[in-house]
DNA sequence: CCTGGTTACGCCGCACGTAAGAATC
DNA sequence: GATTCTTACGTGCGGCGTAACCAGG
């Protein structure tokens, strides 16, 4: 009867995927119903919008004219959708998502309680595979997005950097690091370390670089391990010892001069990973609401 | 399960009309109808998005931040309808439009005409109303939309002039008329006419406008009677006698000095009509291809 | 014949109307 | 108690999947 939003996205997809049948795959519905509300638009403008011939679909004038309100529309739901999400308080609602090992192990844990906490009707079940399954799984629409932790390419797969920073060497502003321009490793690892506890995803990227390094973690001089990152700042302003934190929670300090960011010569403690999700299907509300939370909070308060 | 337009174009005339009852009526759907789909809204989002008590409604802040979403969706929806509607030659539907009586007995039966070549599959039903009884069927959702003679206020109600113009008293270069500043009516009635025939729209609006000035139509001089507006205006430049078209249709021939425009001191021939509709309710694809084609077209080629 | 779009048919769910209920002034 | 929104229930239509059919290379 009247115009939806339903069959400009699938009209949209349609063109974008160059055939009925692909355009099908990519919704996962039967290419007949695909045909049908494409039909029920040509219906609806009493026009045809596309020359299908077997090998390959045409847009008419009409859908030339057509499709951008079509991109618009898809647009404007999606910005709906992450308008919207900020509210979502009561939303109930199933997540499927597949993270790679570690974040699944060390990262996620940490993140859905949180999360979980604000809410509370969202049921979130976690999937820990490899990169390429997961891939996989979001492809068949087994999962609605995933986690990883490096950058990869897909041409029907949107990815967005969640976390993306660098853990820097930090020393009290009187230790005898904080006035060398530049430090290295073996060298830094001498003095005594105030960490975050075992298990946490800030002391595990420390703990893989430096066995990418052939240095073993347990020679490092540990006097303090501490459960937050305020805990650990506190502990270095007070001159316990030094530490690696992520460079933007210690901003504040840094400009107060009580915490000074020692540069490293040779060696980078970088931590990142990104969200990866279909483009062509509209993301459920509670996904859209999930990707919002990674996006808005400070996430390595956490971590 | 996903969002949809319909449901954001009643959330927004609950909005607009500030209850669920005035919304339903607007939309001509029942009550609890409209409870239904706002609640499915408020599930989709996780949140409430209107507060309600007994005797007024209030938006909360998700509804506030709604609301320019579902504003814009039901714009697009129309910009899209609007855009698509030339194309629409093979569009089937029923248009029950209202006519008040000089545009019913006069001027639309010479639009159908045009229109039904182009559109074979829309069926148009015509009411021949006064204004008032026009307005209250659109009201009722029982007209489509309707056509009337002067511009009216209703809240509810959009209002488009479609054709707004005057018409001119005009006389070929040579004629005795032509170098006159101003003439008055009863002057200029003396001359010969070369005419439109009687039942068009050109010939009413002089006939009415003479009778109103105490003239009886009968008698001015008619030398020649012709079917088209070009008709006459040839017959103009060749000196058979002068006439009144519209100002815009002798736009080229005045430009080249072939006839003159000669400015009446006493009286004014104006002709305009505008289509009415409801704001609330989104018109159907034919209305909106009966619009645009109203709007685009010379409708005085048939006047 | 094989790939890809259309037609046919049956089922399920959603949207709606009717009617009754609850809440607020 | 009147007005307005909500809940309950039954119905009908629309969207989709399955399966059979058709058209072009």
């Amino acid at each position: 009867m009247a115009l939806n939003f339903h069959q400009l996205h699938i009209f949209y997809t349609v063109v974008d995927k160059g055939s009925f049948s692909a355009a099908a795959q990519a919704l996962h519905m039967t290419q007949p119903a695909v045909t049908m509300q494409v039909q029920s638009l040509e219906d609806y403008f009493g026009t045809k919008l596309l020359h299908r011939s077997t090998k390959r679909i045409e847009l008419t004038e009409a859908g030339r004219a057509l499709l951008p309100y079509a991109r618009q529309s898809i647009e404007l739901i999606r910005e709906t959708d992450a308008a919207m999400s900020r509210f979502t308080r009561q939303l109930k609602g199933r997540l499927q998502l597949g993270a790679s090992l570690t974040i699944g192990e060390y990262i996620l844990p940490r993140l859905l309680g949180p999360f979980g906490k604000e809410y509370p009707h969202i049921a979130i079940s976690m999937k820990v595979m490899n990169t390429a399954q997961i891939m996989e799984e979001i492809l068949n629409h087994q999962l609605n997005f995933g986690l990883v932790e490096a950058p990869v390419q897909h041409p029907d797969m949107h990815m967005e950097p969640v976390m993306n920073d660098e853990l820097k060497l930090i020393a009290p502003a009187s230790h005898p690091l904080a006035q060398r321009s530049e430090v290295t490793l073996t060298e830094a690892i001498r003095y005594p370390f105030v960490l975050r506890e075992q298990g946490s995803g800030t002391r595990l990227v420390m703990e893989e670089q430096l066995k990418a390094r052939q240095i073993d973690p347990r020679s490092l001089n540990i006097v303090m391990e501490l459960g937050s990152t305020g805990a650990v700042k506190s502990a270095v302003e007070a001159g316990v010892g030094i530490s690696f934190v992520s460079a933007s929670s210690v901003k504040h300090e840094v400009a107060l001069g009580l915490i000074k960011i020692v540069p490293l010569a040779d060696a980078e403690f970088k931590r990142e990973f990104y969200s990866i999700y279909l483009k062509s299907a509209l993301l459920p509300i509670s996904a859209v609401t999930f990707l919002t939370f990674l996006r808005e909070r400070d996430l390595r308060q956490w971590l």
